[in-house]
DNA sequence: TCGAACAGCTTGACCTGTCAACCGATAACG
DNA sequence: CGTTATCGGTTGACAGGTCAAGCTGTTCGA
């Protein structure tokens, strides 16, 4: 008796219920959309400087990239964006760029006095920044965060699926 | 005597040389552009869901949401965002849509059948992925790496700068 | 119960990111 | 050598994200 899907608009409610918060790419893009909406806020007030153009001279003041296709790799950007965003940066007169000897096919690039000054001053926010977000860690701790980074970036890496 | 800044196209070499992996926000920030870009491939290869779209999915599937607001809130979406994308989910029938009683602005979303099917083909999917990545991880430090998410998301929940 | 303030959602304009096609330069191979 | 493949970079078309203004509907205080 009590036949209990009498009427069929029924709720379906064996519902998947899979638990949110163990999903490491869910909590992962929740914590990365908000952490990039603050850093956009904070260089809009500050310089004016788009996010992804703070990316690329960031890398490109880390002394590990000079080409686009290093910072490419670096970033994990779409290599067309990269080529528009250097062109700006290059416009707004942040980078120079020289054509490689060797290689006609590269842009070797170089920031500007003005652009080295920027980051000079965006530094210690970037940094204060940080301090709010691992301030609590021990040193311990971030170690241990960083090492947790390190091996997602790895095993991220060689994903067939 | 060398006179070293003879020429003035010197190499501006103070350079600031910042350790670009330990910036807490560069490491997310790539890490997680790669693995959105294999997610969105993912399921593009299979049901050709955007990964937005499957995203507000699975929300509602955990049940924490019936409400764009919630799903902005839990997704940190753009509101926006999320109600074009609730449009377009209702129209390819995989939510459904009721008008609230008590609150006329609020639309109460239900997923469909078909949703449901979607939702639970890609689940396992899902799991693999989630496997892949953290698979090598000891169950004490899958434990502590969500502790750590905790603890971002928390402080990163309150800051002004 | 009226009006102001606010909440949930929608819409349009704009900007950024993504994909694929393409170009010229270089490398690899016969 | 010459042909073909590959590479770094560019471009156009388009999809998706972001911002701000606006529209109803609700709440709350005078």
């Amino acid at each position: 008796m009590s036949n209990k899907s009498d009427d069929d608009a029924e709720e379906s409610d064996l519902s998947l219920l899979y638990p949110l918060g163990n999903i490491l790419t869910y909590r992962l893009s929740k914590l990365q959309a908000r952490l990039n909406a603050q850093a956009a806020d904070l260089l809009r007030r500050h310089d004016g400087v788009p996010l992804a153009h703070w990316r690329v001279l960031l890398i490109l003041s880390s002394g590990l990239a000079t080409t686009q296709k290093e910072i490419v790799e670096l970033a994990a950007f779409d290599k067309g964006q990269v080529s528009r965003i250097v062109d700006r940066l290059i416009e707004d007169e942040f980078l120079i760029s020289e054509s490689d000897i060797d290689d006609k096919r590269i842009r070797k690039l170089r920031l500007t006095a003005s652009a080295q000054q920027m980051i000079a001053r965006l530094i210690p926010l970037m940094q204060k920044r940080q301090e709010h977000l691992i301030g609590g860690f021990s040193e311990d701790e971030k170690r241990q965060l960083f090492a947790f980074l390190d091996r997602l970036d790895e095993v991220s890496g060689k994903m067939s699926l």
